[in-house]
DNA sequence: CGTGATATTGAATATCCTCAAGATTTGTGG
DNA sequence: CCACAAATCTTGAGGATATTCAATATCACG
């Protein structure tokens, strides 16, 4: 369950075909915004490689980043003429692009992909119940752990990997301030269960560790 | 969209027709709960009245409700083993409840239905976005304010509508502990925007000035 | 009318935020 | 390959917000 494969891969052979039709390749710069949230929501998209951010934001500026797509993962609101959140790139990416109307007619001919689709729709809720947990009654120190810990699951790159997000996006994810992220990585690094090379490098040192004091949501993890 | 319509009333009659030779009719006491999280997932539901809660516990009892279902949602998950949140009558309610494999057999004979839900949870991931938005970036007086706004749009009663939870309950929907959602209803009946006759009743006095001190997350009200 | 559950309110405290200064890292152009 | 600039990160001090704990009040129900 930690990496997720293609759609193509998990729908009958027609479908697929017809799905990879529709797919324009296309590449981002970490930054790049592919929806602004409310704006015309033109595009479905499935991530091929780099990490992709799905945000919202409050009229005075407030942001929070509601989920993260990863390789494998299908992004996108068939049906919703206007793009519930903004969708740019965390990292240099590439993905395939679908116009939305293409999708929606291919939803109606092909019930596989409908069901597929469905799943996996399924499956995000389960995981953002998960984050509302994580936002709704955990402590900064708790939420970092969770966090850390869901990445490593996610990228199944064993103990070490680059962090997508920068400082201040992480808070934007926790709901926390870029202060108390780096603090409290700090903290974990003085306890000895992490390391962070760099800006972006972490290495998981203690994963055991890292779960009992992240206090689990072990669903989540 | 304040008012979900049931499910049979959006589906093709055949598709409508199956479902209903499917439903157990069920009533509920208030705290009865039909699902337990992380025990088997045998049955998938829709509301015919009352309020139903989904929610998820950390191991040490902290609880957090993720959800919240009103008549005419239909609440579930097909395709798996076990239930991921626990779902409970936050009031007395009465629903239909449907076997989870007949569902799924019926997903894969009604296309219809299959894109039906698959709607539904993309409206519920919308909806979700915009909890996580107010759990994260959000202060004890906007959170009480958009989920008052959030319930009126629900019930669609007007200004006057009876609150589905307790205090603690709703300090479990947003974040907060008893005595926060307590002392924040009070700030807002002083201010003269809110009545809270009684323990559950509720009357929005001034939504403007209610929806104005949330600070928005206008796309959640 | 009594009892248990629920809600209110206060005081003290913990957590996280704000603001700010300084340090590190990354990336670019020479 | 180096130097420099911009972005990002770290850390501290003080303060705001929400929590904890506890006492009291109110409500719902039998």
């Amino acid at each position: 369950m930690t990496v997720t494969p293609p759609l193509e891969a998990c729908v009958p052979r027609p479908a697929a075909a017809a799905l990879a039709r529709l797919a324009h390749v296309r590449h981002l710069a970490r930054g790049d915004t592919i929806l602004f949230e409310g704006l015309a929501n033109q595009v479905c998209v499935s991530v091929a490689a780099g990490v992709l951010r799905a945000s919202k934001a409050t009229e005075d500026g407030r942001e929070a980043i509601v989920g993260l797509h990863f390789a494998g993962d299908f992004v996108g609101r068939p049906f919703a003429a206007h793009a519930a959140f903004s969708l740019s790139a965390a990292t240099d990416a590439e993905f395939r692009s679908y116009s939305r109307p293409a999708v929606e007619t291919l939803l109606r001919e092909q019930p596989d992909m409908a069901q597929e689709l469905y799943r996996r729709a399924l499956d995000e809720i389960d995981n953002m119940h998960g984050w509302m947990l994580v936002l709704g009654r955990q402590v900064a120190g708790e939420k970092i752990g969770s966090f850390l810990l869901h990445l490593a699951r996610r990228f199944d790159a064993g103990e070490s990997f680059d962090l997508p997000l920068t400082r201040a996006e992480i808070g934007d994810v926790l709901g926390l301030t870029i202060g108390t992220v780096s603090r409290e990585l700090a903290a974990l690094r003085r306890a000895g269960l992490i390391d962070t090379p760099g800006q972006r490098g972490l290495v998981i040192r203690d994963r055991a560790a890292l779960a009992a004091r992240t206090g689990l949501a072990s669903a989540f993890v």
